[in-house]
DNA sequence: CTATTATTAGAGTATATACTCTAGGTAGTC
DNA sequence: GACTACCTAGAGTATATACTCTAATAATAG
């Protein structure tokens, strides 16, 4: 694998891990067993990596919310929608955490994460108005459905935060993924 | 002003305009115009401002949410638990921003979070409950209403996050008055 | 007034952090 | 073999950060 791309994975794995606030360059270098100097070879910055990073977390979300036009969708395709969020945001679970710092320190990201949002708000919406066209819930007034995708963006997008507050130390290192698929329930209340 | 009091109050104007990471001790030190030393004097370190403030909000939000146990709750209850909940949001809203960070860093904190925060499932789930004893709404099964209540504290504790994150830098500076009160509404389209 | 305690200034320090610079490899191509 | 483009090591640096230490000044109590 190329160096590059060895950045990539490691720096995912620590940020995740450890959160990116307490990763440094050098920590990634030396994780990998490679110079500082051979780092910034690769990337300008810090933030260069974090957002080739936000990039992939992107096309892997976009990708799993394709809600395909001409065809009813069903509570299977629900489950699969929220189980693929869900293994997205645990992947790149790191990204929220520190949600508003990176977002401060990088103009470019700061855009294209509020684009993404809308993105994923949007299609949320249709999620709803498919659900309700295939008669599984009710109908509702788009202002209704727009307030209830924007609840269901909160409660996915803060599900995993609140999971690592709620507990106690004990089981720190353990975030099941029982309790991950908990918050799928958790949502599915929300309809 | 006591030093010690006028420390607690500046490090959470600039905790809260600039975000906690982006504030040391040096800034607060330099805004009050007073000697790092000084600071250290009253603080052992920058976790004992934080644990401290901490407590100030915690008693803000416990006096709020005193719901009365013997009287039926009424809109008018609603409406005002939601914003004094918002309020508090909005005075203490570095807290949330980087809660994982800071509740790794100091244990005290985490354990006392943690059961802050139970106890504002445990209001709001009280409230719901006697939302539905007064009619208001439909009575639910226990284990929806915790739910139920958990979506709701996900809505209000991350409201301010996605306004902050979700605008583009235009008005950076301008989260309104307006839109806070817009989560508002937010919280009650889940009901 | 004096002894003690509380408060403050300000210089200083150890460590960390993001990042730079130079020099030298390596791999492919003609 | 020589040229070029890519890659890597590793020492080094400017700045920041949390925090310490000493000495001096106010406040207070007896």
């Amino acid at each position: 694998m190329k160096t590059r791309d060895k950045i990539l994975l490691s720096s995912l794995d620590l940020f995740n891990e450890r959160g990116e606030r307490n990763v440094t360059t050098n920590h990634i270098a030396a994780h990998l067993a490679i110079s500082p100097g051979n780092l910034y070879y690769h990337f300008r910055n810090k933030s260069d990596i974090i957002y080739e990073i936000f990039l992939e977390y992107e096309k892997l979300v976009d990708f799993y919310l394709d809600i395909p036009e001409n065809r009813p969708i069903t509570l299977d395709d629900l489950t699969f929608y929220l189980e693929s969020v869900f293994d997205g945001l645990w992947s790149y679970r790191f990204f929220h955490r520190d949600l508003e710092y990176l977002l401060d320190s990088d103009q470019r990201l700061r855009q294209d994460y509020r684009e993404f949002t809308n993105r994923c708000l949007a299609a949320i919406s249709r999620i709803f108005e498919k659900l309700a066209e295939a008669g599984i819930i009710e109908p509702q007034p788009e202002e209704l459905r727009s307030a209830m995708s924007l609840n269901v963006w909160l409660v996915i997008t803060n599900w995993m935060a609140f999971l690592k507050t709620a507990h106690a130390s004990e089981a720190s290192a353990s975030l099941t993924l029982t309790e991950l698929k908990q918050g799928i329930y958790q949502v599915l209340t929300l309809e």
